[in-house]
DNA sequence: TCGTTTGCAATGCGATTGCATTGGAGTTGG
DNA sequence: CCAACTCCAATGCAATCGCATTGCAAACGA
């Protein structure tokens, strides 16, 4: 065996290059050659590890879906109702990570919108996320549709991180927002 | 005076061209080419009648905010109650004109998380949109926190309307979690 | 040592981009 | 009639695009 690297690495650093020009400048700024300029790399080596640009666009997608899942995977909590209010919480640009991520969620959502290979991986994660979010609520507060409110706290919350990233809306805000839907959805019906 | 057209009918029949292909393929698909095409006219007539691609972007914005702002404004309802819920099932893409439109605001509203110019005034319609829901909710609830309710709302039909438009939420859905989400801001806290 | 395979850098190519330029058809005031 | 002005079609141009091709350095098995 020839001269080897670490395969998944290298791809992984040039999807975090291209998650960076989403966020920065948005899905039309990604290029073959800004990318490779933003990773600090040659345009020869982006494409020697992905064949198309758009195999490296779904690349960076599944990517940042990975880093979501895994921070959302690292919450922890030990009554029922701070563990979904966390998970909430971990959807909007608040911490330096979900700040860096959101944006690049926000193009892709967008994107998912007038592309269909976008929107079928998007609401598998979403269906996971109702799931999961009913599945707390019932734990919280048995009885009711927790479906029905776990999907619209999901809606909510992807409205409000919108809201947060336009600078409508200010991040203290948003807690305080969240909170009280999650109250209204937590004692009322 | 030589010959003489009318110029707004002119720029609103290449925006609106500019909107469909928005609709259909996103931002990126928006070229002075592609527009011409769209709209059926020569590429000299787009540059004719728009400096600049950026400012025939501006256009569109402007022509499908004031057509959003127009079917709102063409919303009547005797009960107050009545008129917020239609206001809010208006926003989302359950209409031919709102399914046409909302794919188009959905991308304007990506494109202003990295497009400070375009944040502006979407700010500006959001905030005036929190006013008047939250001068309806005082209207029909007298008392409580109806701006932070409106907020509240706008963000959930915002995040509702995308969810709609990836296929993650049918419409009939959308209208019972719109009208639940009410019923919870107008009897309870 | 030598061939083979991997990992790339470099360059080229056709297509497409936004925009500038040119020129002419059509209309009207002087 | 004609100079002037609007409207716009056509074409050109430099830049950028995604992708293909080429070639070579490095590393290992034989």
């Amino acid at each position: 065996m020839p001269k080897q690297v670490d395969h998944d690495e290298r791809r992984r650093q040039i999807g975090d290059a291209v998650c960076r020009l989403i966020a920065a400048r948005g899905l039309e700024a990604v290029s073959l050659r800004h990318v490779a300029a933003e990773a600090g790399v040659s345009m020869g080596r982006v494409q020697h590890y992905f064949a198309a640009k758009d195999e490296m666009l779904m690349f960076a997608f599944e990517l940042i879906s990975d880093r979501v899942a895994a921070r959302f995977g690292a919450v922890r909590a030990d009554d029922p109702a701070q563990h979904l209010r966390a998970i909430l919480l971990e959807l909007l640009p608040l911490s330096p990570a979900a700040r860096a991520e959101a944006p690049v969620l926000a193009a892709f959502l967008a994107q998912a919108v007038v592309e269909p290979r976008l929107g079928e991986p998007l609401r598998r994660g979403n269906g996971e996320m109702v799931a999961w979010l009913a599945g707390m609520i019932t734990e919280v507060r048995p009885g009711g549709d927790a479906e029905r409110d776990a999907m619209a706290l999901l809606a909510f919350v992807d409205g409000l991180m919108l809201q947060v990233l336009i600078g409508q809306v200010p991040p203290e805000a948003a807690v305080y927002l969240v909170d009280h839907q999650l109250a209204g959805v937590l004692t009322c019906g």
